[in-house]
DNA sequence: CTAAAGTTTACAATCATTGGAAGGTCAAGG
DNA sequence: CCTTGACCTTCCAATGATTGTAAACTTTAG
């Protein structure tokens, strides 16, 4: 009927946010309390799923909750200074260059060693003699 | 003294790992009980400690504690076939791909919006109107 | 009216690691 | 002998994001 009020699984159907994550995020205090039909019901509307597709939109860029709080003040604060956005943005994109090294060291280790491995029904194993290294 | 006979603290300095990841590893069952002196300090001999550093250099590859338990089970195996290692270690290089390739997309991403961003003191910014967009 | 599906809360599990508290032990030095 | 500090012991809890479960209630469709 109303498109306007949705239950929490409508809401998550339309954010793409589970239902369980959304409550965990109300009693995180990322989104505020949502208002309640009499018999204690979630009930959302337009404006609130636009919010959670934000915090989905971020997740899904792998901010923190911490960082998608810091991002909503943000986004609600119509004089913040881009400027802030963007070093929160870079912080982050930092963040994930150290993780992208990182597992790129990993993979590449791994992959040179699994190169040396014959993979065969005999025991000998390159792979085992580095991980048993002393080095 | 005797540089073969070491307490928790001495076994996590060689090994890498710390003393309370050791007695975490040995609750859960990764290593097995370590013997104990009268008063009941937990002991290590030099194999123990070998056995850490193998489960040490495990985990700085990225592998899970259970990929870790197959690995030294394999390990202590002498007639394991060497395709056994080598199909576990290529399936944690997928895994690191994936991941890798997770992360590297969300930095792309991210850094095309930042390069969109003035990042001055005006409210306008395309990284938040990105991550409000509706798509 | 009833059955199914959705909702509520609260608690637990996942994964690896760290922190803290409360208490026992060991070595060095006064 | 006694104290001090540095170690060790166990147990419980927190981290971060998410999922699962259980018991009880509400809504919806037949």
């Amino acid at each position: 009927m109303n498109a306007d009020i949705l239950n929490i699984g409508q809401a998550a159907e339309a954010s793409g946010i589970s239902a369980k994550m959304i409550r965990h995020y109300e009693s995180e205090g990322l989104v505020p309390p949502a208002s309640r039909t009499f018999s204690g019901y979630r009930i959302y509307n337009h404006r609130d799923v636009h919010m959670l597709r934000f915090i989905k939109h971020s997740r899904d860029l792998g901010f923190s909750i911490k960082q998608i709080g810091d991002l909503l003040s943000l986004w609600r604060d119509q004089n913040r200074p881009s400027s802030k956005v963007k070093s929160l943005a870079t912080e982050h994109i930092q963040m994930l260059d150290r993780k992208i090294h990182e597992l790129s060291a990993m993979k590449s280790e791994l992959t040179r060693l699994v190169s040396c491995c014959h993979g065969d029904t005999r025991p000998d194993c390159p792979i085992l003699d580095n991980l048993a290294q002393d080095n």
